[in-house]
DNA sequence: ACCCGGCGGATGATAACTAC
DNA sequence: GTAGTTATCATCCGCCGGGT
């Protein structure tokens, strides 16, 4: 090189444009990856190189540079998550094809933080990094106390996106957080976060969820939770639209859809369970909710919704009806006019009865508690299928 | 190319507030 | 005290554009 009075850069712009075979053999040897070498700087040489020009003692004014190096290959790393998350089948959900039982499986969102994470491991790791970094108070504790710290925090390199600490595998953290931060039993997420009042996995799966349905709005499952969520948590129009403006969820219509498409799926469900055969009872019940007052002046109106709920419980472990029973019970029809008081009058075998049953239902209560202690979600065996068949509206007067 | 999901805006009612 | 404005709500409608 100083024989030839030629550059550095000269030199290496020759060896990586040459078609000399013999130095080209020796560059692809250069750039060729050998999975079986130990160490990352073996096993891809210019990982060596790159390495060396980030020594920040030596070359300090050109760290600057070489990091700006990196920012076109982040944004193609960004797009190549954006891309796989926004044609992802598992975060799109199609409205006129769900079913309540597709809408119970989307309410764990621990499911979809490990599909977030895999689709977009670059972008999940810039922002857990940016999150998850210790802030001044918690630097100074750790100096103090020597609190133990999640790894991978307080280095954020172009490499950190591989270490940091696998997500806590807690079942309903995510989603109680979310819902009632001081009801949540368990705050599973804190000891891999500590001194953190806020569940970073969440922040950073809402973020990432954001920014895909901005993309591309057909990514709509955690807008679609969170629209529900807001909704009949009775959070108002306007707030509601600033948060779909926001990208945080869906807007208040196409919540107004879901609920139109879960009832008719409930209804299904039910006439389902009632054309099946199977024994099965009906609970009514009247609800009346106050929706504001629409008339002062004049008369004193309010504006309500009044509408009759209807639940139907199959019992599974009950003797279908025959056709031999059909006389029988076609028999009691009309028969109620008759009834008198001591119809109903409980009888000492009834009292022994609704005492063991009401045993059988605390043992009941206290093994699902157990349950849902240990495995974080209760299975009930009765099946119990809701439908709102009717709802109306009227202006009462008082 | 076409379907339809989802969005923005409209609608129609009244209470509450504000400027004059 | 009056007139005008703003806020609020559920629901309806037309249209854009993503996806098949």
């Amino acid at each position: 090189m100083i024989f030839l009075s030629v550059s550095t850069r000269q030199l290496m712009h020759w060896l990586f444009t040459t078609e000399i075979p013999a130095v080209t053999k020796r560059i692809s040897h250069f750039m060729g990856f050998f999975s079986t070498e130990s160490t990352l700087e073996t096993q891809f040489a210019p990982a060596l190189i790159f390495n060396l020009w980030r020594d920040g003692n030596r070359w300090p004014k050109a760290q600057k540079h070489i990091r700006e190096m990196a920012i076109p290959c982040a944004h193609e790393l960004a797009l190549q998550d954006s891309d796989r998350v926004i044609s992802s089948p598992h975060l799109r959900v199609r409205l006129k094809s769900l079913t309540i039982r597709d809408l119970r499986d989307l309410l764990h969102p621990t499911k979809l933080v490990e599909i977030i994470k895999e689709l977009a491991p670059f972008t999940w790791g810039i922002l857990h990094t940016f999150s998850t970094s210790p802030n001044k108070a918690r630097k100074q504790r750790k100096t103090d106390e020597d609190v133990p710290m999640p790894p991978s925090l307080g280095q954020p390199s172009a490499g950190a996106e591989e270490d940091w600490a696998d997500d806590p595998n807690d079942d309903e953290n995510v989603e109680e957080g979310e819902a009632s931060p001081e009801a949540a039993p368990n705050h599973g997420w804190s000891k891999d976060y500590p001194g953190f009042s806020r569940n970073p996995v969440f922040v950073i799966l809402l973020t990432i969820s954001m920014l895909a349905f901005a993309r591309n709005r057909a990514t709509n499952v955690l807008p679609l939770i969170l629209g529900l969520f807001f909704k009949i948590s009775g959070t108002s129009s306007r707030v509601v639209t600033m948060l779909s403006n926001a990208g945080v969820c869906v807007s208040s219509r196409t919540v107004e859809r879901l609920k139109v498409r879960i009832t008719e799926d409930a209804i299904r469900l039910a006439v389902e369970l009632i054309a099946s055969g199977q024994v099965f009872f009906t609970i009514f019940d009247n609800i009346n909710i106050f929706l504001r007052k629409s008339q002062q002046r004049i008369s004193n109106s309010n504006d309500m919704i009044n509408a009759t709920n209807c639940a139907v419980v199959g019992i599974p472990d009950v003797e279908q009806f025959t056709e031999a029973d059909l006389a029988e019970q076609l028999a009691l029809r009309g028969q109620r006019a008759k009834a008198k008081a001591t119809d109903i009058l409980p009888t000492p075998e009834d009292d022994r009865i609704v005492g063991k049953s009401f045993v059988a239902l605390i043992a009941f209560l206290a093994a699902a508690f157990a349950c849902s202690r240990s495995a974080g979600s209760i299975t009930s065996e009765s099946f119990i299928r809701r439908g709102t068949p009717a709802s109306y509206r009227y202006k009462s007067t008082r």
